[in-house]
DNA sequence: TTTATTTTTTGACAATTGTCAAAAAGCAAA
DNA sequence: TTTGCTTTTTGACAATTGTCAAAAAATAAA
């Protein structure tokens, strides 16, 4: 819980009174390994944050699996689109390691906003910088090719390289396993 | 500066004196074709909206322009990036047609936030809303093919069509623009 | 360790998309 | 209308990436 009040008052500064406000409304939650905290089909309720572990999100195109992001550390996750929307997810949330998190429900976090207006603000810094990191996949994604993408993973986030099994960066990476496999072969 | 007010106010209600605060601060621009709004290296000062026209961002690789967003109507628009960090601009944004605009500055917009929690509030939900839009480009970008991206663009924004030349709807949907002229010529 | 299961790599070939050059079509200015 | 410029299309070929099948390597279970 710490750390998660250590990491958001790194956006902006949080009075004593909406720091324990927020220790009151997040709940720790632990789990196990290939687990899911969310199934295509249901509302996602809750944002969470991931004080330890690792998670991915995926969807099913044409009966394969397509992992469009992974979490870990420090991260704030959830299935945005059913999250703001409250409509059901089409996206699957699974641990790859044996995780602990703190989940805020939608309703609660919408009543903290009410009640404190620094809190809204910290969120809105929030989806800053989340749209600013998007932005960049989507460029990524959009104008490079496979081997630059993967040279940038290398660079930006060489810790998916170690924690997350090959396939499943080949997703992520929006290429086959095996081209993966072929370009990590002559890096 | 209605329409503007009209717009926000569907995101989420606003007092009369946030809207009044509001009609203050936003400046009306009017600027032909082809000016340029931003040019790579400044810095975006400036959030706008777009009242009538449109415009395209692109920037610069290996001397290529990559188009890879267009704003119309209705849209608010800046580099984001930009915007957000105050850093200097990678993109340049260019008017595609003659465009009215309204705008306000980041300062301006911090000094809102601190005296209307819902006009901050407002903020929150905009970029909810653009994170959710962008995410769909990202999958799209990422895990479609050429021609399933073009059809998705007939689909979900074909005014883009009848208003953008084919050769940066080429750039934006991150193909070459004889492969997009040849899925055309069959679909 | 041995066996079973999952993950990763390799090969052969096909499909998609890109590049370069030139032609055709469209548009604007004179 | 004619001329010049820009945009779009077409053809030939090359590069990139995907698919399918099988082998190899790594990991987990017995």
């Amino acid at each position: 819980m710490q750390q998660l009040l250590t990491h958001i008052t790194n956006y902006a500064p949080l009075s004593n009174e909406a720091q324990h406000a927020l220790q009151n409304c997040f709940e720790k939650i632990t789990i196990a390994k290939h687990e899911f905290l969310l199934t295509q089909g249901q509302v996602c309720r809750y944002l969470y944050f991931l004080e330890k572990g690792a998670l991915r999100g995926f969807y099913n195109l044409d009966g394969k699996e397509i992992t469009h992001w992974f979490g870990f550390e420090k991260d704030f996750v959830t299935s945005f689109h059913s999250f703001i929307t409250q409509e059901a997810a089409v996206e699957n949330i699974q641990l790859l390691e044996g995780s602990i998190l703190w989940a805020i429900s939608k309703e609660t976090l919408t009543q903290l906003f009410n009640q404190y207006h620094e809190i809204e603000r910290l969120m809105r810094i929030a989806y800053e910088k989340y749209y600013i990191r998007l932005e960049e996949r989507f460029v990524n994604a959009q104008f490079k090719t496979a081997s630059e993408r993967y040279e940038n993973l290398l660079q930006q986030t060489p810790h998916i390289i170690e924690r997350v099994p090959l396939g499943y960066i080949a997703s992520y990476l929006g290429i086959s396993q095996e081209t993966l496999s072929r370009i990590r072969s002559k890096f």
